[in-house]
DNA sequence: GTCGCTGCAAAGTCTTTGCAGAGAG
DNA sequence: CTCTCTGCAAAGACTTTGCAGCGAC
């Protein structure tokens, strides 16, 4: 469970009431699997590739079958309808995030892969000042930083 | 060729030079292979993905045999010199680009793919306080928007 | 000459798709 | 009951690798 608790707890139950409404909006089925992988997916602070996504599912609801392209097939649907973001970085794939929070960026160790989030109002300004500049209709934007996190550089 | 005539041209022998001493110092070969990569790659302002450099270099240089294996090898060679930069964006796999220029962001257009560049000093500042902040060693930062560009926004 | 490089094809990854049975509404 | 979902396995897309001959130095 999470530290950020009290936040947490609240907002799940909304998240999965919009996931319902959507679901619902688009003729589409609330099931056991769809149900398990958002809340994996929220119980999990860490940026998840489709893959450790399916890991942790496994581990914790062993009883549960749910295949790798179930996991894909709702990524992608959570993908589409902005429910959850994706980060590709490397060639290692893509990684999935929730995307309810308050919008990020991102500054990921290319040392242990770890991802640590941050919030900087005056680039999300700037952001917005050059895509009028430039009469671009911006629909989302991610930021990322590569380099060495501060465990690594101790070790 | 180029509308930037004039310093590009002038650049490309530099990049040249700095190739080859790249791998003269890792006792690698200069072919010719890897020349008209790097000259395919520069001649070109558009972000490439492996398979389109391929098919441009086939075009160009028909007489001249280029695996796409080649291409791909080359590109992770000149990738890990920092000679060339690469852009993962959607499932559409890595889009790369000589590394040579000014740092700069890119404005991705969801319709067309099309993709602008552009330069913001205040986010190039702010990014390094921030990273200041968390003890996080940078070593490069790439920052995407999405959205329609003002093409795609008249039709 | 030596030793790295290359094209080719085969082997890997990661992701998507077709299908027949299972399950939500 | 109907029509969508699902797991499975097969197919795809993209990348990497092994190898024998080729070519830079």
């Amino acid at each position: 469970m999470n530290k950020d608790f009290s936040t947490k707890t609240q907002k799940y139950d909304e998240l999965i009431e919009d996931f319902k409404t959507l679901l619902k909006k688009n003729g589409l089925k609330f099931t056991m699997q769809r149900e398990v992988i958002l809340k994996v997916l929220y119980d999990s602070d860490e940026h998840l590739t489709p893959e450790a996504l399916h890991r942790l599912i496994q581990e914790r609801y062993a009883d549960l079958k749910v295949g790798i392209a179930t996991v894909y097939r709702t990524l992608s649907l959570l993908e589409n309808s902005d429910m959850v973001t994706s980060l590709s970085f490397g060639s290692q794939g893509k990684k999935y995030e929730l995307g309810a929070k308050e919008h990020h960026d991102h500054m990921i160790c290319i040392e242990c892969g770890d991802i640590q989030e941050f919030v900087c109002e005056e680039i999300e300004k700037r952001q917005e000042e050059i895509t009028k500049e430039y009469g671009f209709l911006m629909k989302d934007h991610s930021m990322q930083i590569y380099g060495i996190c501060s465990k690594c550089q101790k070790s």
